[in-house]
DNA sequence: CAGCTGTATCGTTTATTGACGGTCAACGGA
DNA sequence: TCCGTTGACCGTCAATAAACGATACAGCTG
């Protein structure tokens, strides 16, 4: 069976220059709640925001909020299951904000931006 | 003569637990006039605190809080030149904050934490 | 259909952040 | 010594964020 990984690709905002980008990124990241749930998730390839509740000391709407906010930089998805909603971490996401701060620094690791 | 590279390595706060020191990190890099102050200095390798100034359109005592900011997170180093300030980057801290990213999503690029 | 359950959203409160002008200390030059 | 310059810091204001309880809503289940 499938592991109840999450639709495959939402949209991205194209028209924002990097800086907005990854601050935005990084804004999300932000928060060690946020930190912490994503890191959750991560471990757990998917689960349902019930668990995320339980797992994180903080009221359910507030965790509720985090996830949105997750959620609107793109860093997780979630999808209705029936009465749950089954979040997952965006690996693709995350590596891509690893990557535009690494970008930053050009050095060993980075062999160039090249054209 | 020496570039005017700043000192070599403040002191990085050890009592943090993982997830609030990448949200400390990510908070600091969560608004892009930062994100726009490190590449300016990233991009010449050292400045006095007035170009960066002269380069973000926002009051001086403005970019003083930011640089601030980016101080206490340790992305950035200052140090004072007789009249001006000297601001560098800290390739090393971006880095690590590269690094935390990336261990969040072990994949192919990132072999394994390994025992 | 009625009720329960799992989540999102609303409204409120408090804390934090961003931006600014003003000011002050440190330094160098006249 | 006096002045101009540089940049940090302070106080203020407005805007945003964080947390919560209450409520609304959607979808099972009886």
């Amino acid at each position: 069976m499938t592991p109840r990984t999450c639709s495959p690709a939402p949209p991205l905002d194209p028209a924002l220059d990097p800086d907005e980008e990854l601050a935005r990124f990084a804004s999300a990241l932000g928060h060690p709640a946020r930190v912490r749930i994503l890191r959750f998730l991560l471990e757990r390839e998917e689960c349902f925001a019930g668990a995320i509740v339980e797992h994180i000391p903080l009221a359910q709407s507030t965790v509720s909020q985090h996830l949105k906010v997750l959620r609107e930089a793109g860093l997780v998805r979630g999808e209705v299951d029936g009465l749950h909603v089954c979040y997952c971490a965006d690996r693709v996401r995350l590596r891509k904000i690893g990557d535009l701060v690494n970008a930053l620094t050009p050095g060993p690791t980075e062999p160039a931006p090249a054209s």
